[in-house]
DNA sequence: ATGCACTCCTGAACGC
DNA sequence: TGCGTTCAGGAGTGCA
């Protein structure tokens, strides 16, 4: 499910839950999910108070007062629920605040993680230490004419690189391609620099967009409170094959490197 | 360095 | 109804 608007939405939800509150207890019902859990994963937190709770790209970060941080990514079906009953067969670690709330971290594919790390070495983490830029809030025009210079890839490749944008993933890839009028097989080296200036201001207009309406609900996507996001009513493309693009042309699906792009051949180029 | 295929796991959707 | 096949929003790893 979660793209970088959807892992926006947990953290935001999740904020008033737990910032400033005690973590009354902390259960992980499994050893593992994609990698095995932190040691001692309950004790560590059990009794910590969570100082804040932010996003670094699809992650989602829980610093407490014990100077660890809590790094989560929901990889590819994961969910945090509130106030769920947490007892379900993909259930796998639920926190207990002090006020009685419960946050429960469920996946059934398991694809996600969560880790314990020191915050103030938090950048030094091997799955953080190579992140590219926050695609939110930068201009992205200059990042993008240097990492996409001389390469041979297809544009959309690069825009999943999380080490050149991060937090990108293929649904808002793309989207922000189509409303940046280019081709998800261009490869990026041949881009003009108009097109590189249209994707850079493609990019965070469609991911505050997506944010602005709690995301997008696939399969797995909730917001924590279990409303739905309803950002894939306003997909141009995305699983939209035989469809009408917003200009009325049909949608097509392609392959790239074995996953599938859609677009509109008729507004990209 | 660069590009790509494969892999982890489960569930939903589809075809017969 | 039931079974088999295909596909899915991520991303690390290892290969050419």
């Amino acid at each position: 499910m979660p793209e970088l608007p959807e892992v926006e939405t947990v953290v935001r939800a999740l904020r008033p839950v737990l910032e400033g509150r005690r973590l009354a207890r902390v259960v992980a019902r499994r050893p593992d999910l994609r990698w095995p859990l932190p040691q001692g994963l309950g004790q560590r937190l059990t009794g910590a108070t969570v100082l804040g709770v932010a996003r670094r790209a699809k992650y989602g970060l829980i610093a407490t007062d014990r100077g660890e941080t809590l790094l989560f990514h929901l990889g590819m079906s994961g969910r945090l629920r509130l106030d769920a009953p947490g007892d379900g067969a993909h259930d796998h670690v639920l926190f207990e605040t002090g006020e009685g709330r419960r946050i429960v971290f469920t996946d059934p594919r398991r694809f996600g993680m969560l880790d314990l790390w020191p915050s103030d070495r938090l950048g030094e983490h091997r799955l953080l230490a190579a992140l590219g830029a926050e695609p939110l809030g930068a201009d992205l025009r200059p990042l993008l004419a240097r990492a996409f210079a001389g390469r041979v890839a297809p544009v959309k490749a690069l825009l999943l690189d999380q080490r050149i944008l991060a937090g990108v993933g293929n649904i808002y890839a793309c989207e922000a391609l189509w409303r940046a009028r280019v081709r998800p097989d261009r490869l990026a080296g041949a881009l003009k620099p108009a097109e590189i200036a249209r994707l850079a201001a493609a990019i965070p207009a469609v991911l505050d967009a997506a944010i602005a309406a709690g995301g997008s609900s696939l399969r797995d996507h909730v917001q924590p409170d279990g409303t739905l996001g309803m950002f894939q009513h306003s997909w141009a493309v995305y699983g939209r094959q035989g469809e009408a693009c917003p200009k009325g042309h049909p949608v097509e699906r392609l392959i790239q490197s074995g996953r599938s792009s859609f677009l509109c051949p008729r507004c990209q180029r």
